[in-house]
DNA sequence: TTTTATCATCGCTATATTGCAATATTAAAT
DNA sequence: ATTTAATATTGCAATATAGCGATGATAAAA
């Protein structure tokens, strides 16, 4: 249906699923990468270099910035993003752990 | 329109959008720590545990399958799914590695 | 060979997501 | 006060996803 089951699943898997998926499309990592790299928080202007609506880019920002990983200021008319520090790592550290559960058992089946 | 615009990015930021989005469902997740957990691989049918249906089990076991995270053989009529552990260590590494390209730049903004 | 058990697949419904044009909104600049 | 620039939001169309019942397919068991 389109509905995820949330109820039925303990708050950390829904929590960690949810992490995954705002990270799962292709604009938000390009815009990710785009902040990272200019190491100054940019506009969302220049994210136009992605080739993609303003309308829609703005649209990835806000989900981006609902999971917190990135916090958004106002600079006159602009507006500059960058990465949230605290929850980068939060989420970094899950994510780890997330994977560091399964100690290669060289499993085979 | 649902449908991303996946040419406009490189092969590198698809791929791992693409894992990230394998892993954003909480069913996935808790199928995958169910199969990490029960250091031998196990049989969908335990999934249901999970208090999904058959079919909506299947269909995540066919997901993650696609994206090789996991491998399934057939014994007898049931089927074994475990962990891919070249996959996985992959998956984890590009993982880590796109989280470390940020170094806490204690950026504000 | 008929059952039974275990999965996968099909077909369908309902909801979610992507993307964009058009329209607000806000603040600097004129 | 108007204009301009930069964003956010709204409304819509099209595609994707989640979930499940029903149906196939396959192999052990009876």
């Amino acid at each position: 249906m389109g509905l995820t089951k949330s109820e039925i699943f303990s708050e950390k898997q829904n929590k960690l699923a949810g992490i995954f998926k705002v990270l799962g499309h292709p604009a938000r990592i390009a815009i990710l990468q785009q902040i990272i790299e200019r190491k100054q928080c940019i506009n969302a202007g220049l994210v136009a270099d992605l080739g993609l609506a303003q309308a829609t880019i703005s649209q990835h920002l806000q989900e981006l910035k609902k999971s917190g990983i990135i916090k958004g200021n106002i600079s006159g008319n602009s507006m500059f993003y960058c990465i949230d520090n605290e929850v980068w790592n939060e989420v970094k550290s899950e994510i780890a752990s997330f994977f560091d559960a399964y100690e290669s058992q060289n499993s085979s089946c």
